[in-house]
DNA sequence: TCACATTTAATTGTTCGCAATTGAATGCAG
DNA sequence: CTGCATTCAATTGCGAACAATTAAATGTGA
């Protein structure tokens, strides 16, 4: 019985750690719920503007392998934020089986208006910059494991 | 503009550790899916089945408040957990708003065939029990501050 | 007891996320 | 140049996730 107790620690919900990253997931997306409303963005499509704001003018296959989406799910994600004025959406001409994705005049602009966001995160997290920086770290490293496994696998 | 940069460093991908959080869960989510394949379980699913391997019989509340999901999105997943055969729902008699969720023996006997999904996952993972454990509190601890500034805010 | 608030699931509508497929453009071997 | 594989985005279908609403059961105060 005891072997029996000790085999079911690996089935318990407490001692995964994917339910840690999953529900830390969503709990970081409810606190975001609220700022990105100001922004009019819900927080992948914040992700995409993020990505953006650093690289713009890319095809929407770099943003997926930035953000590790794919074109099912981009693409009506692209087309939302095209709808709303943020970005414009051009075939190459280069290469016509690609789309470039850039920001509008209203897309860059909102930059501005997220700019207080992080701040607002890191005080509901409620730890230092440096304990998030390497907690982050961790995280990077351990998904960057997995995504090895899967390619390995 | 070394002002400029140093203020754009709040707002790169990079630096979000939400971000890294996120794509973690779905490194997960594509670790997961192969093993959960074989069980016939989405990645929620296998979660509601773990809590259920822990507490059978509870109603579909306490499920909800264990893995911080509402009956939006418990609701139909249970459906589909007892359409395959894995649970039985019934309404309380001595509360009839609610519902109990039971496993079936069906239900039951799927515990034995998940055994071996931790021990895959912890290969993908690549490090020792000892570090994840590590990792995996301090994730939760964040995770609870941050539903803690929510229940504030 | 009666009115009213609270609790609990279910429902509806929108947005992700991904597998699988389609179709067009491009690259490459012969 | 031709034939075939590859790349890329779009589409379809399904299962979450959540906000907002609905409806029924229960609890509570007067």
């Amino acid at each position: 019985m005891a072997r029996k107790v000790a085999a079911d620690q690996w089935l318990r919900l407490d001692n995964q750690i994917c339910f840690a990253v999953y529900s830390a997931a969503h709990a970081f997306n409810r606190v975001y719920k609220p700022l990105l409303d100001r922004l009019d963005l819900t927080y992948p499509q914040y992700l995409v503007m993020l990505a953006l704001w650093e690289h713009d003018g890319v095809p929407l296959k770099d943003i997926g392998e930035r953000l590790f989406l794919d074109s099912g799910t981009l693409t009506p994600l692209l087309k939302r934020l095209e709808a709303a004025g943020l970005v414009k959406r051009t075939r190459s001409t280069e290469d016509e089986r690609q789309v470039l994705i850039a920001l509008t005049a209203q897309g860059q602009a909102l930059k501005e208006k997220a700019r207080s966001v992080p701040q607002s995160i890191l005080e509901a997290s409620d730890c230092s910059v440096g304990e998030l920086v390497a907690l982050k770290s961790e995280i990077v490293a351990l998904r960057d494991r997995l995504n090895a496994a899967l390619g390995e696998g």
